[in-house]
DNA sequence: CTGTTAGCGCCTTCAT
DNA sequence: ATGAAGGCGCTAACAG
């Protein structure tokens, strides 16, 4: 691979200069019409490439975004990877690009490391993931002055920006949905303890069972942890006390599946003898039999939203905007919930 | 944030010349003894951190590793995460870090993108993951000259570097230990059929029946997603069956999950009625109850190997390194595994 | 609209 | 063991 072709050498294949080409190839200040389309053909007849590193270091910006995340942790699961996805979306198109930092690490060390990435410029902007209930570590960068977005906890500082799904308002409306059904013995399949969605649903099933003037019986709170199979034994469980409740509220779409899959095991219809909510919307929940009530939780949005608002700060210069955001997750009623003891409304064949 | 200490600025403070500062930082070339404590104190007083867009342009390196995977398909997965950390782990302590981008994104078209990623030296080399068997972008790469390592993929390519799982040597492992067992019936659950793994798998295990003379029951190959749930609802209805096989080995441990619990829920026991076998030995396998039998899958070292390739070709100059490697899975028995009809040798309580 | 000048911060080379 | 000179490729700022 010979060493690629540089501005230099445009500007003497049209006769330009430096300088005219550099405008002509980033669309930015005058440049005639005419010469901007020489220079095109010439770029494009030698293959040229910019140099990023050249141009970083004339800009002082890496054009690169860092994700930080616990990746031991979050890498294997499908909502970090929605928010991957919604941040790899909102940088296609532009310069930037997306670098991976584990806040695990042990070189981690309280955030220091990652200040020192912004400090040497390995980075223009920072995506902070922060799921855990004793991630302190966002707090570390208050007073870097950098731009930074948390996401997926909420920060209440001045200075630091955060995207959020709004979990209390979804489980909250998911709850109700269920209490209008005329369901008054639910049980909730919690999430794993140490993650910050997973106490905030659990909250907004209990409260909402509170303001209804519901009993909250702790025997139907079981402890999952977001996968379906541990939901699958503890349903199946649950399910075969002689004293059960008529709805179940899983913390996440995988555990509902589990519940779905215990109580066809236990030869129990769903929704006509137990109605199962779930909560995500993932793939599958449209599909799955039956079709599962759950939230829609935009996780894709998250990481977009929190690439574009990096980008925005980026790009306004020193305008020291912060969001703080709390993304809706619309409740979807699909047919896995019903009133107790009732067939559902309507009834799709498969 | 005021921007950071250069070396300009040490070399003010210790009244030396940039050089030397350089020279000192960087423990290259001669430099007293007295000098490299002044300058380091120096550099701790003044908080230095080198500016990376600096010393990028200067080394013409990015010190930036790209991978390459279909984030959407891969991203949500154990697999892909734990390559990611492995590659992690050989970076920490380099100055090198992880980039990470998506072949499925439109902007990839037929790894042009990469190429021009390369020949802006916005990475010095590609880690490229290759799960499907329709991928044929890492040919994309053969005749550019930059380190490359294709993983979970094996070309066949003398300039293309792989590492690879020997999941054929595995999957015939696994089948000789049950073939060795005494089982003469063994059903199989299929992977992700566009995966090149599950299909290696599969491959393998009709191979060794024929090997041992044993019929290849094409009732009892089942068409799994490498999931837990379709894998629970499909060895329902395979275990349900009047005839059905007396062992039973899935193409991943979550999978090999699913069939233990619909064992159970037929009342069968594993492993005296049934003997199932599975392959990743992810987390949860050794404690999974019984403990399962599988294959041991290195899924970190294909990262660390990976990445340790490439620094070494960036290190060690142009000396053009291939190295194709087919890391071994080694056979993990466990509890699940038995004699057809017997108990198991060895019964831990639990 | 175009060109000149200068510099980003580091590192390589060579001279001292 | 240290320093001086110069360049990496690009772009900002200013001049024409």
């Amino acid at each position: 691979m010979k060493p690629p072709a540089t501005i230099m050498n445009i500007a003497r294949a049209t006769g330009l200069s430096r300088m005219t080409v550099s405008r002509a190839l980033s669309n930015k200040g005058y440049c005639s019409e005419h010469n901007r389309k020489r220079v095109g053909a010439a770029a494009k007849k030698l293959d040229y490439q910019v140099n990023m590193l050249a141009r970083q270091l004339s800009s002082n910006r890496a054009y690169q975004l860092g994700v930080i995340a616990p990746i031991q942790g979050l890498l294997g699961t499908f909502y970090f990877g929605q928010i991957l996805l919604g941040a790899h979306g909102a940088l296609s198109g532009t310069d930037y690009h997306l670098s991976l930092f584990d806040s695990q690490s042990e070189h981690f060390n309280e955030g220091r490391k990652c200040i020192n990435l912004c400090r040497q410029r390995r980075v223009d902007g920072l995506i902070v993931v922060a799921p855990f209930l004793n991630d302190r570590f966002p707090m570390t960068f208050a007073n870097l002055d950098m731009p930074l977005v948390v996401v997926g906890s909420s920060i209440d500082h001045k200075t630091v920006s955060y995207v959020d799904v709004d979990n209390v308002g979804a489980a909250t409306a998911i709850m109700e949905h269920l209490v209008q059904l005329g369901h008054k013995k639910i049980g909730f399949l919690a999430g794993v303890r140490v993650v910050r969605d997973a106490s905030e649903r659990e909250l907004a099933f209990r409260k909402t069972l509170a303001t209804h003037g519901l009993p909250v019986v702790e025997d139907w709170i079981l402890p999952g942890d977001y996968e379906v199979r541990k939901a699958f034994h503890l349903a199946l469980e649950l399910l075969s006390r002689r004293d059960r409740p008529t709805a179940i509220f899983a913390a996440s779409d995988p555990m509902a599946f589990g519940v779905i899959d215990a109580a066809r095991v236990l030869n129990l219809r769903v929704p006509e003898d137990v109605s199962i909510a779930g909560f995500d919307d993932t793939a599958g929940s449209a599909e799955c039999s039956p079709p599962l009530t759950t939230a829609a939780q935009p996780m894709k949005q998250l990481g977009l939203v929190a690439a574009n608002h990096l980008l925005d700060r980026l790009n306004q210069g020193s305008a020291h905007t912060i969001i703080h955001q709390k993304l809706e997750a619309p409740l979807v009623i699909r047919e896995s919930t019903a009133p107790p003891g009732l067939r559902p409304l309507q009834r799709r064949s498969r």
